[in-house]
DNA sequence: CAGTGAGCGAGCTTCCGCTTGACTT
């Protein structure tokens, strides 16, 4: 009965785990943080060095009690929580309600769950970062006092219920704002003039756009450097000198283009795709990964997880990952779409804390057509995407045959210029399997084929065909596009994308129609009071500051006290000149009082 | 006397991030 007890946030995790350290472990779940503040009271004392109150949370009190149970019958507690600022609070909580000190208890860490990783980590066990710690700590009192502090002065002076917090009051300001620029927006009226050209017969026909008028170059749209023609009646001056040009090719440029794959998904990535693809909303695909994860039942294998962790910020793949791909790749598809070395990829988030690997298939071998039978419609197309995108990322780069064609048309004694360019595939590579979804804008790999042609070639016009367009304004934000900006600016964590875009919608602030995000009166109100009383907090560069500081605190140039006296001395006096100054805004109803029209009065 | 309405006080709402079920929209 000589076990250790190890300590992991998920069952699903504590369970695989448990597989490869055998018999002389039992690995149970936190599932998640068991001790939080309050929730009904602010729990932190800010004249007192921010002490801070804790207390386990009705939903944690089961899991609390099991983990005691089997610490009881153990000899050795294990903190294997995850490998990130909340992993080590949790692994600090665990054991100061098991009874160990924090400071002596054996913390082991690991990126990738696979047998070697396992083994490795707790060949090399370590102590509690402490520091870490203090980081998440100073995390977390932060975010109370921001959300707690703020809420009631709206609830007082806009609506009850209301809530202002470090994420979703930015999230709700860049909605506002994105309306505003739109509502803002002057349409600016341009024309292009297309000419189909052919070298001999119509049947090689193609277009050329014009680029060049006898007063310089044109811009491609307004917003860009050049000449820009503006009005119908300039353009006809042009068009009409071109439909009695003569045409002359001046130069062809043939080069080759190569395309790479897009990197292994991450939690916002794979949300993103999944919209775009599947027109899945976030709370959607991540209860169908959710399940994916946990395991599904296969005939002849049991229950078997089929995706690895879907909630992490890293486009890392295991080694053994890497190599069981490769293989795949050789065995499965010509020798051209495999790599001589891995392609190994860089997180571009900010504030990106890596503690598990990318969201992977658990193995490619799991082919989706030999997993359909034991998933549902959905389940087997988000797994789908998950094995596609994981295997294109690991196959050689798509080749594009570029041509770009210079045209000079010739009247009246004036010159015009022209382009028309093409593109072929010339060997599809990671396409063949997998490519990325575009929220706006052209297809950059659509194919268009030019004839053959060679310099000072004569060219017969068949059509001149001018064509009006308007600048577009931004466009509103959808979940995934709100998602990947709050990711760029490293606001918000994997674990709470979802649950930000139902916050900001259950509060009212505003609402998704056709799965575009509108902002509701309030929203523009509480932005404006926020921006107003509390320009640092709502800036959106907030949150990546405030890593800045936990980043010190967690190498020990800073104290967590220093590091919240630092921020709250202004944000108390702020709060002070709000309360006194935040003017009440009172709401005009749309709808008349019911009662009031009963009884014959005008409200 | 019964019903109505004004006035008052008490109690509630809220953050972010980590995990799953338990639900009843």
């Amino acid at each position: 009965m000589a076990k250790t007890l190890v300590v992991v946030e998920s069952p699903a995790k504590a369970k695989t785990i448990e597989k490869y350290l055998g018999p002389d472990f039992a690995v149970r779940a936190s599932f998640g943080h068991i001790r939080d503040l309050p929730k009904s009271d602010l729990g932190v004392d800010v004249d007192e060095g921010f002490t801070v109150t804790y207390e386990v949370p009705d939903d944690s009190k089961k899991h609390v009690a099991e983990l005691k149970k089997a610490h009881k019958v153990s000899e050795e507690l294990v903190l294997a929580t995850d490998y990130d600022r909340e992993g080590e609070a949790i692994a600090f909580h665990v054991a100061t309600l098991l009874g160990v000190d924090p400071e002596r208890a054996k913390r082991v860490t690991f990126t990738e769950i696979t047998r070697d990783a396992i083994l490795e980590a707790f060949a090399h066990p370590r102590e509690i970062d402490l520091r870490l710690f203090d980081a998440q700590e100073a995390r977390r009192v932060l975010d109370r006092l921001v959300g707690y502090k703020i809420s009631p002065i709206l609830w007082r002076r806009v609506r009850p219920g209301l809530s202002a917090g470090r994420v979703q009051s930015v999230a709700v300001r860049l909605i506002v704002e994105r309306e505003r620029e739109i509502r803002a927006f002057v349409p600016v009226e341009y024309w292009s003039v297309d000419v189909r050209l052919a070298p001999d017969g119509d049947e090689h026909a193609f277009l050329a756009r014009l680029t060049q008028i006898p007063e310089g170059r044109l811009a491609a749209s307004p917003d860009k450097k050049g000449i820009v023609l503006a009005t119908e009646a300039e353009t006809g001056t042009h068009a009409e000198r071109l439909r009695r040009a003569s045409y002359r090719v001046t130069k062809v440029e043939r080069k080759e283009r190569k395309r790479s794959p897009a990197p292994p998904f991450t939690t916002s990535t794979l949300q993103q795709e999944a919209a775009r693809k599947l027109g899945f909303g976030a709370r959607k695909t991540m209860s169908i990964a959710q399940r994916l994860y946990e395991g599904v039942d296969l005939p002849g294998e049991g229950t078997v997880g089929l995706i690895t962790y879907m909630r992490t910020d890293s486009v890392n793949l295991a080694e053994s990952a890497l190599r069981e791909i490769a293989g795949f790749i050789r065995t499965e598809y010509p020798s051209g779409y495999s790599l001589a070395e891995p392609r190994r990829y860089r997180t571009r988030a900010r504030n990106a804390q890596e503690a598990h690997e990318a969201i992977r298939p658990t193995s490619v071998l799991r082919h989706p057509g030999r997993v359909g039978g034991a998933l549902d419609r959905d389940q087997l197309r988000l797994y789908t995407l998950i094995w596609q995108r994981t295997v294109a990322s690991q196959m050689a780069e798509a080749r594009f045959n570029q041509v770009g064609v210079d045209i000079e048309a010739s009247v009246d004694g004036l010159t015009y210029g022209l382009r028309a360019t093409g593109q072929t595939l010339l060997f599809d590579g990671f396409i063949r399997v997998y490519r990325e979804g575009r929220d706006e804008g052209p297809d950059e790999d659509a194919e268009a084929r030019l004839p053959e042609l060679e310099a000072e070639q004569l060219l017969r016009m068949l059509d001149v065909l001018p064509e009006q367009h308007f600048t577009q304004p931004p466009p509103r934000y959808t979940e995934a596009s709100l998602v990947k900006t709050l990711e760029e600016r490293g606001i918000g964590r994997p674990s709470t994308y979802a649950s930000i875009i139902s916050t900001i919608q259950d509060r009212g602030y505003v609402r998704l129609q056709d799965k575009r995000f509108f902002p509701e009166d309030v929203a523009e109100v509480v932005t404006d009071k926020l921006v107003e009383h509390f320009p640092d907090i709502v800036n959106v560069n907030f949150t990546a500051e405030m890593e800045e500081d936990l980043d010190e605190i967690a190498e020990g140039e800073m104290g967590r006290v220093q590091v919240l006296r630092e921020f709250y001395d202004p944000f108390h006096e702020a709060l002070e000149r709000a309360e006194e100054k935040f003017e009440r805004y009172v709401e005009e109803l749309d709808e008349e009082c019911p009662r009031c029209i009963e009884e014959g009065r005008t409200p």
